[in-house]
DNA sequence: TCTGGGTACGTACTCACGGTATGTGAGCCA
DNA sequence: TGGCTCACATACCGTGAGTACGTACCCAGA
């Protein structure tokens, strides 16, 4: 289809009407929700590097005057693209962690849903595989920063304060940092793994030993250090 | 410097001479190493993307012509660098293992060395930040699989072997994973705090209060549970 | 109802960059 | 000393990101 002039005479379908918004704003707000649907979509499939403008452009069947009016160009694309999923997985995240009053029962529940997550090939793709090359770590950590990552910390800071100890807030960004690494890297075994159900039940198993062993801790009344530990 | 014809007139220092190799497979080797050694360096400051071939060759002082004799397109070159980089890497954790016997030093001293090795620009630059974007994560995963990943799960074997437990294959791999994920995480939060040494200790610190409760495990006579666990 | 202005695009173009096809001179071997 | 091959150099092409500019449409005000 190599014109489309009359596409802007077809009534765009406007997805969610916002009422109070002319007809005008909607139908901007329309073309830029289907950029990045699009967007969401190529760059899942084939990466960034490997996904074109003309590409997105001609699945939107809109052209790049329109991508260039909405974005500053193809990285700020990829980061509204980024921003949704991680909106949507943190979103999960949380409400799996809903109602949920023991620390360790949320634990739990908070790693199942993050293995969930951690398959949908989207958040592969766009933020695990591609998001530190194509935003730059320092952006990249911002973005986790305020979604997935704050919430493994306050699960960590649940289980924590749960305990017998009590912990300043530098230890608890690494014990946090340490266990969303752990779980990313889990979640990655999980999803590539010829049989993910299996894979996903070890994980369950090492994770619940790693935390069986806190609690053995806890037990014995071992105290976490929060100052220097004195090296050999 | 737009003409450089003269540069094979110059006698190119060949680095590490081998002496069972003629002078034209010396002057080939050098270039090839003289293109890896910018590619490098170029990658590591300003990322894949961002580095264009011209640059690099204008580095090595040789054309595209020389490059594309040498490998076969601007991936095979970041693949190049990216081995080299990983062998060094997998080199110094090896060197920091030698000699010790008792597997929780051990695990300590690879701890540190990875810690160590994580600092480095080139090894966060190309390995964590673009090797998956740019190599794709199978690829990726493979080349891992046999350089740093592979110290870990020796480490981890060793550990657990240790221990009054024994494990079968796929969750030792488990193990290693999580911890391989735990402590690349960690290195990051370490090479990108404000004050890495205060960031170390506190690593090393919660890395040692998880092997307690390993220990703490391991005292209690708590089985490692290998089948699966039954879920709610 | 007309009109001016601004928004939301479309069109045509530039330029940088990865890759390729082909030329060429220096080295090894007979 | 000739020929052959390797190790490049040179010139070129296609693609794709980004830009400059034109334009149709909607909405507010008169």
């Amino acid at each position: 289809m190599p014109k489309s002039t009359v596409s802007k005479l077809v009534p765009k379908v406007p997805g969610v009407s916002v009422p109070g918004a002319s007809r005008r704003q909607q139908y901007s707000a329309s073309t830029k929700r289907a950029l990045v649907d699009v967007a969401e979509s190529l760059f899942t499939e084939h990466g960034y590097a490997a996904t074109s403008l003309d590409a997105i452009v001609a699945g939107a069947r809109v052209t790049k005057g329109a991508l260039y009016h909405h974005f500053s160009g193809k990285q700020a694309l990829f980061e509204a693209v980024f921003e949704r999923v991680e909106t949507d997985a943190s979103r999960a995240i949380q409400k799996a962690l809903r109602g949920k009053k023991d620390p360790w029962e949320k634990a739990l529940a908070g790693l199942r849903a993050f293995l969930t997550v951690v398959q949908e090939p989207r958040y592969r793709r766009v933020v695990i595989q591609e998001g530190p090359s194509v935003l730059g770590y320092e952006r990249y950590r911002e973005q986790e920063e305020r979604s997935t990552f704050a919430n493994v910390l306050e699960i960590v800071r649940s289980v924590i304060s749960a305990g017998t100890w009590e912990l300043d807030e530098d230890m608890l960004q690494t014990f946090s940092r340490i266990f969303f690494g752990a779980m990313s890297s889990a979640g990655e075994t999980v999803s590539s793994a010829e049989d993910p159900i299996a894979a996903a039940e070890r994980v369950e198993t090492a994770i619940t030993f790693i935390l069986q062993g806190f609690q053995a801790l806890a037990d014995a009344g071992v105290e976490l250090p929060s100052g220097r530990s004195e090296s050999s």
